[in-house]
Parts: structure tokens; C-alpha cells; sequence
DNA sequence: ATTATCTATAGATCTATAGATAATGC
DNA sequence: ATTATCTATAGATCTATAGATAATGC
């Protein structure tokens, strides 16, 4: 069993990370709110039993309902604001337009991967390969929303979204470089590694769908059997050898 | 080598199969279209070298580039009407409203892959996998719009599109039943074969996200390649071995 | 004074329908 | 008479901005 990171990334919504879209926005910090806190401003129309989150999170959250079950276009900045409990307007408080938001939050969904992987260094080329899948296919299960579906989006393909595509595509090059250092992705030519890349990848956000299909949020044990079943079948789309991966594979414990 | 019935299901758009949306709508039997044929009706505003196609297909034409593109949402009458050639009004002469295009293409769109997995008889149950991912893989990457991305749109989770739905389940169905009817497949608790039919299916999906990534339409070889590649890759990640699979595999030939 | 909210609205859509019109067919 | 198209438009959006307002902070 090697060092299995499992740094437990559990999905928060982006804080707030200050340099947002408008510089005169005040910082927002997260008030520990009791709802008998005396708060600035004008009060709400509709009062609610004060979240947790700050507006700016309350909004990105409603967002991200919204975006991942309906999509970009067919979701209204009024349906966000009053899924968040404020009126349409003050969206534009927090963020300088609709496009914005979205950013945020595909940004903020890669990341997390994005670092992992880039903190991968523990094991063999396989193990390391193993681990990447793994954490991956765990991020992209958890948390309340589907946020990888936010990359099914056809409007990601346009020129806001550009810094989303290179992180993405950073993530991607990890896969690849990993899977060079692999004795199976070692002995193939660039061409098929490259070819073995993209389904290897394919398939880590095949898991998006499938967690698309099934209903409801997942629990914690179906979550960690299917995010241990994409690795596993990651590294043997790959070509590795059953030999070469001992250990946490094939557990036997099947899904709900 | 097996039969590898490669019927060239070249994914035509859907002809005009009658009983559309509007009853009184004529048949618009595809007329051999000389630009000289005089015909019935108003002429149109803007007047073009007529096209192969009838009326009915040009919408849904124009319809398939943009939703592949931009999202259904994303999409106006007004859009694929000039597209189309004609004023945005006269679309609804050929269809009910704009959910029934998107029905009509996605409907045309698995339809072939279902009767593929339908007609597959002759080999081994390994050798009927592969030739189903194969087929899939093709009908996935071929045609001059990616309408496998269709499959990806968030608005297609929503009742209208329930048929289209089912067709997709009982494709996946298919999968599973060839699964459990390969060696590897027999092996596994009915759970982990659930689960790894889902991964399955996932891989196969996934090539649409690959198609998408890749600008341009794919030349033929590149085609050929990306779909070998993606039906082995399957099997691997079903657990077939190397052994149960002579032939055709590992071809050597690298994408472009 | 500063802030977070609000109300109101301009201007640009977008879908679908009503009904006119310009062809051919008989 | 039948058909394929058109023009015009109703009614319902939707995004973003302008500017008012109701709190706290000093």
C-alpha cells in the first residue's frame, strides 16, 4: 500500500480570493454570522435566516446549481439572484457580469486537480499515474453539484474561458508526461502516446456523465469505489501490466 | 480478421421521416433540385443556388452546426433560419418548435449506433465489443458536425427528451450484456460489472470530448486510427487479454 | 461617509402566431 | 386550390446600468 495523499480536497466553493471584477468591492469576509449580526447596507427584501456563506459565495453556489443542471444560456442572472436570496441587480455588485461567474467557477474547479498534480512525486510512475486518476475521478464525484459538468459546457469553447482551457490543458499534459514515464506508455511511439493520452484523459471526465446519470448526491462509499474503478481502469486502458499496481486494487467492494 | 461489417452508416441527416410535427406539412420528397426546377410557394426573400437538400433538411443542417457549437439554449429560430436560407417564421412550417429539431437530431443521431448493436452477431463476445466500440467510435467522430456533442447538452435531461433517453439507455444496455458475455465480464459480481460497464460506456463518450478538443474536421486515416484505438483501449479497460483478441489490434498506425 | 442592497428601466433580444402573398397545379 | 414562403408583431423574456435608499461607521 503506498502513500495514498488522499489530501481530502473537499470541494469548497471558491472563497472569495480577493481581485475580483470590481476593485471598489469591499472584501466580504466571511462573517461567522449569527443572524443577530448587525450587517452594512441596505437590508435584503427578503430576509432568510442568514447562511454561512457570504453573499459572493451564496451567489457562486446558486450559480453553480444552476449552470449544471440547466446550463449557461438557459440560466438567468434572476434565477440565480433569487435562488441566493437577493434581487437580480446586486449580482452586479459582486461581479462585473454573468460570464464572470461562470469563469470563477470553472477555475476554481480545476484547480484542485491541477495541484495534485503537480504535487505528485511518492511511488512508481504507475502509482503516481494511479494516484492522479484517482483523485480526479474523487473530485470530480464529490461536492453537492456536478461542477465537472460546467466543462460539458459548449460556451467554454469561447475566448473568455481561454484560462480555464489552459489549465485544463495543463492537467491534460500531466497525464501525458506521466504516462510517457510508465514502462507500457514508454514502449509506444509519440503518436499512439498521444492517441493513449486523450482516451486515458476521455475517460477521467467520462466519469462527469456517469455521475450526470446517476441521480442524487453520491454516497461515500460508492464515491471511493468508483473513483478506486476509474483508476484501475485508467491504468489498464493504459497498458499496464496487472503486475505492476499491487495492492488497493480490485478491493471487491462493488457500487450501491 | 472477423467480420467487421462496417456498414458505413456515413450519418446522413435525418430524411425527412414523415409523421413530423404538423400534420398538414407536406412531405418535401427531396426533389433532384436543378437550379431551374420551378416550384410550388413564395418564393424565398433571399434567393441562393439551391441545395441537395429539401427545406426540412437545411434547418436541420443548420441546426446541427449550432447546437454542436454554441448549445441549444444559445441557439435562435432566428439563427439557423439564415442559416438555413429562409426567414426565422418559416421554420415553424416544417416543425412544431424548436425542441422538436433537437429531438429530431438526437433521435438521428443514436438511432445508428442502436441498430448496429442491434444487427451484431458473428465471433466471439470479445470480438463483438470490440466491433460495437469500433462502430460507435466512428459514428462519434464522423459526419461534418460533432452531433455526438448533442449528447452533452444540459437540456437534454429534460422531459421533451425522454425517447432520446431511453435510446441511449438501451444502447448502454447492450454494452453491458456483451460485457457479461466475455470471459473477463463473467468474472465479475454483477456490481463491478455494472460499474465497469458504466466506465465503458464513459471511454466511448469520452471520444466525443476528444472530437471536440480537435479543431477541423478529421481526415479519414486520423478517423480510422482514433477509432482501432478507442475499441482496444475498451477492451483493455474491460479486462479482455491480450490473447482473446487476435488481429486488428495494435495496428502500429499513429494519428496524424 | 461608506456600503449593500434596492427599484426601475432601457434596449435588445427571442419564440411563436396571425395572416398576407406569390408561386404552381388543376 | 394548394403550397411555401413572407411580413409584422405580441408578449415574454433577459442583461446591465442608473440612481435611490437604508443600514452601519466615525
Amino acid at each position: 500500500m503506498f502513500p495514498l495523499t488522499r489530501r481530502d480536497v473537499s470541494h469548497p466553493l471558491p472563497e472569495a480570493h480577493s481581485g475580483g471584477a470590481r476593485p471598489e468591492v469591499c472584501d466580504d469576509r466571511p462573517v461567522s454570522a449569527s443572524s443577530t449580526v448587525r450587517r452594512v447596507g441596505r437590508p435584503r427584501a427578503v430576509e432568510r435566516p442568514r447562511s454561512e456563506l457570504s453573499p459572493r459565495e451564496e451567489i457562486l453556489t446558486a450559480a453553480a446549481e444552476l449552470f449544471t443542471t440547466h446550463g449557461y444560456a438557459a440560466t438567468s442572472t434572476r434565477a440565480m439572484a433569487e435562488r441566493a436570496g437577493i434581487r437580480q441587480a446586486s449580482i452586479y455588485h459582486y461581479f462585473g457580469g454573468k460570464e464572470d461567474i461562470l469563469a470563477e467557477l470553472l477555475e476554481s474547479t480545476v484547480r484542485p486537480s491541477l495541484e495534485t498534480a503537480r504535487a505528485l512525486t511518492g511511488g512508481t510512475p504507475e502509482q503516481r499515474l494511479w494516484e492522479l486518476c484517482y483523485c480526479d475521478a474523487r473530485l470530480l464525484c464529490s461536492g453537492p453539484h456536478n461542477l465537472g459538468a460546467l466543462y460539458l459546457l459548449p460556451e467554454v469553447h469561447t475566448e473568455r474561458f481561454a484560462a480555464f482551457r489552459r489549465m485544463r490543458d495543463e492537467l491534460k499534459d500531466t497525464y501525458g508526461r506521466l504516462l510517457a514515464e510508465t514502462s507500457a506508455g514508454a514502449a509506444l511511439t509519440p503518436a499512439e502516446r498521444a492517441l493513449r493520452t486523450d482516451l486515458l484523459f476521455a475517460l477521467i471526465e467520462g466519469v462527469i456523465l456517469i455521475r450526470r446519470d446517476a441521480p442524487g448526491e453520491m454516497a461515500a462509499d460508492v464515491l471511493e469505489t468508483l473513483a478506486a474503478a476509474t483508476a484501475d481502469a485508467a491504468l489498464r486502458l493504459a497498458g499496464v501490466p496487472d503486475g505492476d499496481l499491487p495492492g488497493l486494487r480490485e478491493t471487491g467492494r462493488g457500487p450501491a
